[in-house]
This record gives C-alpha cells, sequence and structure tokens, in this order.
DNA sequence: TATTGTTATACTCTATAACTATA
DNA sequence: TATAGTTATAGAGTATAACAATA
C-alpha cells in the first residue's frame, strides 16, 4: 500500500465528479499562485484604461516617494535585476511621467523624478488600486486582512513598516 | 498641498537611506507579488534536480490524485487554458509519468494516468516540497501558518478543503 | 453548435551575459 | 576592481485565435 495520502486516495476511481485539488490543496505555494494570479488580473482589469502594468505602477510608485532615486536602487527595492529597469524607465520616461536627471556626485547614475504629469497618473491609480484590493479582500474580515498583508511581508522577506495596513484603500475617499 | 500620503512625503528630499516602499508597503497585491516569488525561487531550488517546475509538478500531482481525468478538466482545475495543458502533459508522457489512454465513451478525449515513475516522483517531489515550505513559513507561528493558506485561498477563489493545513508537511516524516 | 485536443503565435516578466563609462 | 546604465538574448508562463475530429 503505497502513497496513503490525507486527501484524495487513488481510488477516487475514473474522475466522474469535480476534480479533487489532492496534495495541492494543502500547499500554501500553490494557494499563493492562485492568489497572486486572480489578484493580478483584476489589477490589470482595474488599471486598463490607465496602460498602467503592476510594476509600471511601482516604480512610478517608488520614484514618486523617493525622489531622486537612482536605477539601481529602484532596481534593489523592487529585487528584479537593473537590466530590467531600464526598459521600464524608458516606458516612464517617454509618456512624461519622470526625468532623468544628471547626478553631479556620480556621473554614471541618473536620478529619477516624478512629474506632475507622473504624480497624477501615480494619484488615480492609487484610488483605482484602493478600490481594487477591497474587492479583492471582500472575502475577509476586517482583522483578517490586516494579518494577511503582514503574514505575506514576512514570508516574502519584505521590510513590514509600522502601521496599520490598507491605508491606502482609507485614502480612496474625496 | 497634493499628495497628501500617510507614508513617504515627497519632502523626504534627495533619496540619501534606504529607500521608502511607501504606497507599495500598504498593498496585498504587492505583498503577494513578492511572497510568490520568493517561495517560487526556493521551490526551483528544493526540485531542482528533479527538472519538476511547479505547473508540472501542479499538473502530475492532480493527474495521480484523479486518475482517468481528461485534459480539460486538468486545464479547469489549474485554471489555465487547455492549450498551455499540452506541453505539459507533452512533457509529463515523454518522461514516463503518464499515459494518455483513449475514453470509449468519448473518442475526442484522453484520459490521463500517473505511472509507477510518475507515481514515485510525485511522492519524492512532495516530501521535498513539504521541507521547502515549512522552510518558507519558519517566520509564522503554527497558528499564523495554519490561517495563511485559508486566508490565500479566500483570496484565490480556491475551494478549501476541510481539516488542518500543512498535511503535506506532517507526512514528510518517514 | 459546442467541446477536445492541438498548433501557432505573441506578450509579460524575469534572468544572464557582455559591453561602456565612470568610480 | 567594482558599480551604473545599457543592450541583446533567452526562458517560463500565460493568453488568443484558428483548426480538425468528434459530440
Amino acid at each position: 500500500m503505497r502513497e496513503r495520502l490525507a486527501v484524495a486516495p487513488e481510488r477516487r476511481s475514473e474522475a466522474e465528479g469535480a476534480p479533487s485539488m489532492g496534495l495541492l490543496s494543502t500547499s500554501v505555494g500553490y494557494a499563493l499562485k492562485r492568489a497572486y494570479l486572480r489578484v493580478y488580473d483584476d489589477f490589470l482589469l482595474a488599471l486598463g484604461d490607465l496602460e498602467l502594468r503592476p510594476q509600471l505602477f511601482s516604480a512610478l510608485s517608488l520614484i514618486v516617494d523617493n525622489p531622486g532615486i537612482i536605477q539601481s536602487a529602484l532596481a534593489r527595492v523592487l529585487a528584479i535585476e537593473r537590466s530590467n529597469i531600464v526598459l521600464l524607465v524608458d516606458e516612464l520616461d517617454r509618456r512624461g511621467f519622470i526625468t532623468r536627471n544628471p547626478v553631479p556626485s556620480d556621473r554614471r547614475a541618473y536620478a529619477l523624478r516624478a512629474t506632475e504629469a507622473g504624480r497624477l497618473c501615480r494619484r488615480e491609480a492609487a484610488i483605482r488600486i484602493a478600490a481594487h484590493e477591497k474587492r479583492m479582500l471582500s472575502r475577509l474580515s476586517d482583522a483578517e486582512q490586516r494579518g494577511l498583508i503582514d503574514l505575506l511581508a514576512r514570508v516574502g522577506s519584505l521590510p513590514v513598516e509600522a502601521g496599520p495596513a490598507l491605508r491606502l484603500s482609507e485614502r480612496a475617499g474625496p
């Protein structure tokens, strides 16, 4: 007798009813993936007409919040390679959302700064993202919502900043 | 006075210290992405020499748990397109982990079944995944670990099966 | 008409490697 | 020697559209 599993024993016979998720139903990794994909889809829906994909928003948002940041630092914060920052920054620049400014103390680097258009776009996107996230978390109680982001930050090794979560949605009002 | 944000006011001046995550630090979507990427990386590390990518494992695991399942049903359960199942199943077939069997009642469909090699591979992978997930969740208390998968399943619209989470890791023993 | 499996194709996100100009 | 930005390229994962065979 092998494969003695708690879920979905092999004698489920010939797959008539709804298929069982089997081992996958106990995997945090798989649950993470499914949640991520669902949220990602709804994000695109919410921001579709702004033409802001998630990383484009992330990059813009970080530049707004850290005026003068250089590309390498942006890559480190976003935990992606420098080479992948280039096209993101190119696009933000081309669309007039940011400027690349020479850094007197280091002629290799460019200081990134959001333009007025960039700040406005980020502001509009943040409002929609607040509504989007509220929608995604509608199945969770307030306490659960606050807990989730903290748990995720710890799993993802993200720095956890002080204060309540979901401030994003709390500034969605007028 | 615009952009009145709780986090990372623009007067942070010239990005000297560690950059702030700003709005991103309150976004569940972003936390989800970071957690997902970290877990994904460690998954590849844990299963690297088995040459099992996450979706390859997912597909194999579902076929083991649902003998006779057809490709369309597999696609529905995994929430991906039928066309993307083809290459996954091709690879599992080519590597001798599953067989495609004609379905007498529907000559369009193939019933998928794991071979002995497929079951053994899934078993070995499950053991390593248990250790991998334990590692990923090491920053969380037992109660938090149990809570996380439930929260994620609800965010991801996954069917939540009864019973405690983390059974996967509990069968990692001898 | 609808569904099953399939092929072709494209797009996003990410990584690696190699280059240049500076430091 | 190391770092900042860049370019080129590759791979995984996903999606859409169209097709033949079958229901």
